[in-house]
DNA sequence: CGTCAGGTTGACGCGGGTCAAAATGAGTGG
DNA sequence: CCACTCATTTTGACCCGCGTCAACCTGACG
């Protein structure tokens, strides 16, 4: 699975989720990613506040965006799955104002911000998908926002698996019964703002209630209406039928 | 106040604190906006999901991005100052995923994303600092989803305080010692995700603790260190001093 | 003087945190 | 195949921060 031809067609299908994209603009993405490396669950890629000359594009695996407290607590701001970038917004920020971290083991390739600054001089309308793509992240930021401020524990934790649904069926690697999820306890309870032990018992009830269950790193989901009427869910946040550029 | 290319300075304050703008780039800019407008407070400017064909430029007041739950309580996203673009995010983004309401009385100027989307064919430069300008925007949703999941209610009414201290700063609307804010207890306690009552005793904990106070629109600061160790407030997601594009 | 929005305070309840122990289960070595 | 380890999950008992509900206060305005 380290073949970046094979797996940046994940980037390609997310783009595709939302623009059109052209033969010619396909070339022009695939030319992007330096080789391909692994990394393990609980690397720390990118720290914050360091000057930065690539963006990091994840082909497969999990990253964190994440802050964490005096007190030793972690807030992730935003979980990157397969086919994102995992800081194209460092691309104009240079430095970030957040770590990144490997939740799983994951695959990642570089592209040189010297590169993608050839491409917003060759293809305008490229810059302006990943100018939207930036702004996906920060309507996702909001959504989460909504999460962490009115939403109470089991809507955060449901809300959160309805939307991981939903992005990771845009590269065909979910489905209305469910996904794969390496991640544990802990890093759902980083998302969602509560503590482990109460993310635990939150998706015993949800389990109980027969709207989903996640053992082993599998999510299954048995009442997917049930689930996003509990969480309020409303997947216009995701902007998969956007308006043409 | 209604005078436009007096107020508009306000904005370009705003972009000088974090790049070097050009005369010739700085007329480019004063030639956005329409003639402004004013809106009273508690006017919805935006409303989720409509087609928008402009973006809106705040001249004076306070703007919210906001969510509603089905229970009727809101999340405010982040709150617009003086100088900043309501709505900048819908030039790529085309339909927004929040509603946009004013906080106060307010002063806007509307700029066509048409005139935009001359400014990014005619000045790459200023392009990549409105980019720069959306990015700063999720930097601080970031930020907020930190408060909103991992501060305690206390510290995430400081956090707030201390950040619109910077940000007005900016535009020399506030200094150590505090700034005009015309905005009530339960506009705060919809960015800080608490009720207004639990507000209203924090404030009055951040009272008695000699650290600031609230009242009749204004914020007095006592002790600005004291306030921004207990909010843990690191500036650093403001990019204050950022690398030149 | 009446009205009304907004601010303030108190009593009480609950959701989620804390702390601690126990159960589970995937290695790993004997 | 079993014993041991260690991470992770699970459960229980208790506590506290913040929400809820309701009353009351304050000041602006007519």
């Amino acid at each position: 699975m380290a073949d970046v031809d094979g797996l940046i067609e994940r980037h390609l299908n997310r783009l595709r989720a939302r623009h059109f994209i052209s033969a010619e603009e396909e070339a022009a993405i695939r030319s992007l990613p330096d080789v391909p490396v692994q990394i393990s669950a609980g690397t720390m890629l990118i720290r914050a506040g360091r000057r930065l000359e690539n963006s990091t594009l994840l082909l497969d695996g999990f990253l964190s965006r994440y802050k964490d407290m005096a007190n030793g607590r972690r807030q992730v701001t935003e979980v990157a799955v397969p086919g994102d970038f995992a800081d194209l917004h460092s691309f104009a920020l240079k430095r970030l104002d957040h770590d990144i971290a490997a939740m799983s083991d994951c695959t990642v390739a570089t592209v040189s911000h010297e590169k993608l600054e050839d491409l917003t001089r060759t293809h305008p309308r490229l810059t302006r998908i990943y100018w939207f793509t930036t702004n996906l992240d920060a309507a996702i930021h909001r959504e989460w926002e909504l999460s962490l401020g009115q939403r109470s524990a089991e809507q955060r934790l449901a809300a959160l698996i309805c939307e991981l649904q939903v992005r990771l069926g845009l590269i065909g690697m979910a489905d209305e019964s469910g996904y794969t999820l390496p991640l544990k306890q802990v890093h759902l309870s980083e998302c969602v703002g509560l503590t482990p032990v109460h993310v635990n018992r939150m998706l015993r009830v949800l389990r109980e209630r027969g709207l989903m269950s996640f053992s082993g790193a599998r999510v299954t989901i048995h009442d997917l209406p049930g689930l996003r009427r509990l969480a309020e869910f409303d997947e216009g946040y995701l902007y998969l039928h956007p308006d043409p550029l």
